[in-house]
DNA sequence: CAACGTAATTTTGAATTCATAATTAAGTCA
DNA sequence: TGACTTAATTATGAATTCAAAATTACGTTG
């Protein structure tokens, strides 16, 4: 809900930023390949300075690698940044389900609820893309009634750097039946506004999602051993 | 004093970040003010394009603010901030300590020791910049303990964004010795290994940290009333 | 033919240039 | 004088250029 009358001027590095972004998500810059500059800069039809300068910010991010003469190079997520990063995301979300409940307004918990119903509804029709996009939504919308810029920003960065490539998008069954039922005490939380317990339950939601993610990491590299085409 | 032959496999963005870094927190380049960009360069002997580069990363850092067509502009510690950044930095702290407990060695574990006894002393000479340096070193020794690589990205950068200006040198006489007590709490835990008992202590810590320098920005603007010169 | 060394090509990093937006200065008129 | 225009100046954003580094292609020699 932005009410403000500014003009929102986006420069071109800021563009090219997000553009990038979507890229490396959706695995058109495939992890552990280069960046292809010049490619990039046709696409886009602009020179090099923006999307130099566009790649400068995504490392910070942790989405390239640059390397001193020999240009940028897409990251990949590997077991140890996954084994680092979801302690840090489950510590901040915790943060962020304790300032919710002290915050919270009742209509965001029914939006929240709504959300959450959506949610159990793309369960039952193994609907797993749509899963996961009402999954953060709903992560978001807490996020959001934290009412703390710095820990969104935080938090974003984070999952950003976990979204890279298709991981999240597998599950077991059993797993996702375990996942469904974690977002109804997340709910129950809330809706109670028990920071406490929503704090703790959060904590616990993200360490089963590591473990899934480690899992599924560990699968793929079983299935295609390193170094061999 | 040219520190500059220290160039080698840095590019001369990165390095530019630091430099830039630098300023910003020892207050040579003020908040509120506008990055003066052509004499920067000329300062560093550099071009226009790295140095914007720079700017870009400071922006994603919180140090800068970008306007587009209007240049950079160097980012002013708010109250509003403080309160914001202070309660994640508290949670990334929480956490460091809870992981350093579990991985720290005694070796580690007698380095902070020695840390303790020097910012004890420091106390004890009333030598507020020592204190502060050794203060950093010792929540810096804890992160490193951690094992955590993402985890001191995240708390470090928060930090930066905190040090800016000197509030943090600047503390009531009840404060210090307060902080020097909560101090001694945290070094006992530590050395225990109760992972739970330092991340509360931690907790509690930069809650007490971000109530006095709140107090601090308030003294500081009523003294000088905005807008007024 | 393989390993090495050298030349050609490409890519990168950074300086420079250029168009445009913003700011400042100067001029006009009530 | 002071508000408003308009011109001159300056600063910004982005394209282009250029030197240096890395990569590739090629040829030589053992």
């Amino acid at each position: 809900m932005d009410t403000s009358q500014t003009i929102v001027r986006k420069s071109l590095h800021h563009e090219l930023v997000d553009r990038l972004q979507t890229l490396i998500l959706n695995s058109e810059l495939k992890p552990g390949t280069k960046v292809p500059e010049k490619q990039l800069c046709d696409q886009f039809g602009v020179s090099r300075t923006p999307l130099r300068e566009a790649l400068k910010v995504l490392a910070t991010y942790g989405l390239v690698r640059l390397e001193p003469n020999r240009g940028a190079w897409v990251t990949q997520v590997t077991e140890a940044e996954v084994e680092e990063v979801f302690p840090v995301l489950g510590a901040l979300e915790a943060l962020s389900g304790e300032l919710a409940c002290a915050r919270i307004t009742d209509a965001e918990i029914e939006e929240v609820r709504a959300l959450h119903a959506q949610m159990v509804q793309s369960y039952q029709n193994r609907d797993l893309d749509a899963y996961f996009i009402v999954n953060q939504q709903i992560h978001r919308a807490i996020l959001m009634a934290a009412r703390n810029g710095t820990l969104t920003t935080s938090c974003e960065a984070l999952s950003l750097r976990m979204q890279r490539a298709r991981y999240l998008a597998n599950m077991s069954e059993s797993r996702w039946s375990d996942a469904v039922q974690e977002h109804e005490k997340i709910l129950h939380h809330l809706a109670a506004r028990d920071g406490a317990k929503l704090a703790e339950t959060l904590l616990h939601h993200m360490d089963a999602k590591r473990a899934s993610v480690i899992k599924w990491l560990q699968s793929q590299r079983d299935d295609s051993p390193s170094g061999l085409a």
